[in-house]
DNA sequence: TTGCGAATTGATAGCGCTAACACGTAGAAT
DNA sequence: ATTCTACGTGTTAGCGCTATCAATTCGCAA
């Protein structure tokens, strides 16, 4: 740091401040701390920021399924961010019962904000223990029901629409659709999308091709069952996330029907699963290594400010989702 | 730190060489300053550690496959374990081409120590690689093929002979087996705890009904068909790893035997996948992230005794596995 | 022109810990 | 008895950064 000031010839504590994005800094000066910095290649310590602050911010990583397809991808995010940004995690198993004494626990541990991933952000109870503990805290993946607070997300709702017009794409008319978990504010937004793309091709969405399912494999393989069951069924099936689109291909399998050749099926989140079992699902990919990064970084501008007195504003951040076309699809 | 000093009557310094272990503190003072550690809640600031070492420890978590199913469990006990020790983790993807271009960015970045969760483990490539580069490191979850240098695993071959125990306690006797990866030490070594538990029960293993793998799901889907087209087939099959277990029990509903009901089908590893498919699957559990924590503490060992000249002996730490007994097995 | 508050920058003093060396003290070697 | 050595402990001086306040400059109204 003092060859970057000497180099532009100010003090460190200068510096300092530009770094620290600090309000009264000369424009011009500004620009040439951060040439200088560029061109020495200077970053800063996070050992010694944090020794000097006389603080290290702590997080809290809830995390509560062992379905949480997303866990892997997103400590990976979390680890990168958090190594970078220079702050702890402090990672915390939650079952559905003991939100409330798990985040009891990470506030005694003293963690200064939190992360919550799904099916946690839906969860009532943690929400309201996080509110009423007033510490900051942001969703992943999910909107907030009351559409307050923090969040890290992609558009569920363009996501399921864009991945039923390429459906519409290959030629399919008659879609199964299967519901993600009732309780969790992302499984109606993508039959919404899905149910708005079919209507802007001029497709009703029949009811009894919209199986409710719970985001698990056993209720993937109940309600593709139903599906079947039925004296027609769709040439296609877009199931609201892999675990229950890999259900769907187990029973179309033992039922003797080809996939993608007899029927095709979609899932969503692009988890590893989809690319263990073959045939590997087309999907909708969800970049939640890169929602984690984003989320700790709001998070930590969350808990600055809020040390300051005041607070952000509520931010749903949206990321780019993608589609990811695999051999679980192919034309009618 | 300077309330226990205080509170022992010593200096810091002592307290500072009680916490890192120096060699040179009397055993009745240590005891003294450990007490009053623990008396008073003390514990150490890693940043000023870190900032008074004048250097923090970055050591290297090579993750290669997306099947690789340990990474979950592999980064929470990696993010656990390098918070609390204060080390900070460079994650790096690597394909099976570019272990060596990847090993030799990790060292540009200057990293202190490498992990080496499979299947680099068993790569001679990547063991090579990082031999010459005379760089710590320590393999997860696989022993060196070579025997050497420093490891963190169950034992394979015990497992697989307790897995067989149990399937012969059902009553099984013809149990088929899918090898995995050939060129994973860990796939020998199940294999060998196979034949060697059926030898005891005295049976011999039939070849016929042992088919290659490679721990993925398709060749799982294969090694399952070949197991049933033959005139006799298995009541049993244990597959070297969930993936490949869950496809023998696809293959299974598509020839409509149901499972347990007219074949017991276990797998190795306890993944995610094991309890995602229906039914969950018996499996052999490997404690993977009290292993990322355990290799942590001994490469972060090995690092600080390399700086002194000398170097850790040749280590292979076992951890126990255990059976996890779920839907996926019944009796004869 | 003078004065005064606001904006901008600098100087100083640690944050909590550990290297490196200094200083005893007891036993071994001479 | 004297020197030497190793051991056990204390002292000093930072590690790289930021909080805090002091110093300087600037803009602008009186």
């Amino acid at each position: 740091m003092h060859e970057v000031a000497k180099h532009v010839g100010v003090s460190p504590m200068t510096v300092s401040r530009v770094l620290n994005g600090d309000a009264n800094v000369k424009p011009d000066m500004r620009q040439r701390v951060q040439a200088a910095i560029k061109e020495l290649g200077y970053s800063p310590n996070q050992a010694a920021r944090n020794l000097a602050r006389a603080s290290t911010v702590h997080i809290g990583l809830l995390y509560s399924n062992p379905s949480a397809a997303y866990l892997n991808e997103l400590l990976v995010g979390v680890l990168e961010q958090s190594s970078q940004a220079g702050c702890q995690i402090l990672l915390e198993k939650c079952g559905t019962r003991n939100e409330r004494s798990v985040i009891e626990k990470l506030l005694r541990d003293g963690v200064d904000g939190i992360l919550l991933p799904p099916p946690l952000s839906d969860s009532r109870v943690a929400l309201e223990a996080l509110r009423s503990a007033r510490i900051p805290f942001i969703s992943i993946a999910t909107g907030r029901p009351d559409g307050e607070g923090l969040s890290v997300r992609i558009n569920d709702f363009e996501a399921a629409a864009e991945m039923t017009r390429l459906l519409l794409s290959l030629g399919h008319r008659d879609i199964g659709f299967i519901v993600g978990a009732a309780n969790q504010t992302a499984s109606a937004q993508r039959q919404a999308g899905f149910v708005a793309a079919l209507k802007e091709a001029g497709i009703e969405a029949r009811s009894e091709w919209i199986k409710q399912g719970t985001f698990s494999y056993r209720s993937g393989l109940l309600a593709a069952e139903e599906l079947f069951t039925a004296a027609e069924h769709p040439t296609a099936i877009f199931a609201s996330n892999d675990d229950m689109a890999a259900a769907a291909v187990a029973v179309a399998h033992r039922r003797q029907l080809e996939v993608p050749k007899d029927l095709t099926i979609v899932g969503f989140d692009d988890t590893p699963l989809a690319t263990t079992i073959w045939p590997a699902l087309t999907t909708v990919r969800q970049p939640v290594a890169a929602m984690a990064r984003k989320a700790i970084e709001l998070l930590l501008e969350e808990i600055r400010l809020r040390s300051t007195g005041r607070t952000l504003e509520p931010l749903q951040h949206f990321l780019n989702f993608s589609l990811v076309v695999r051999e679980s699809s192919a034309k009618v």
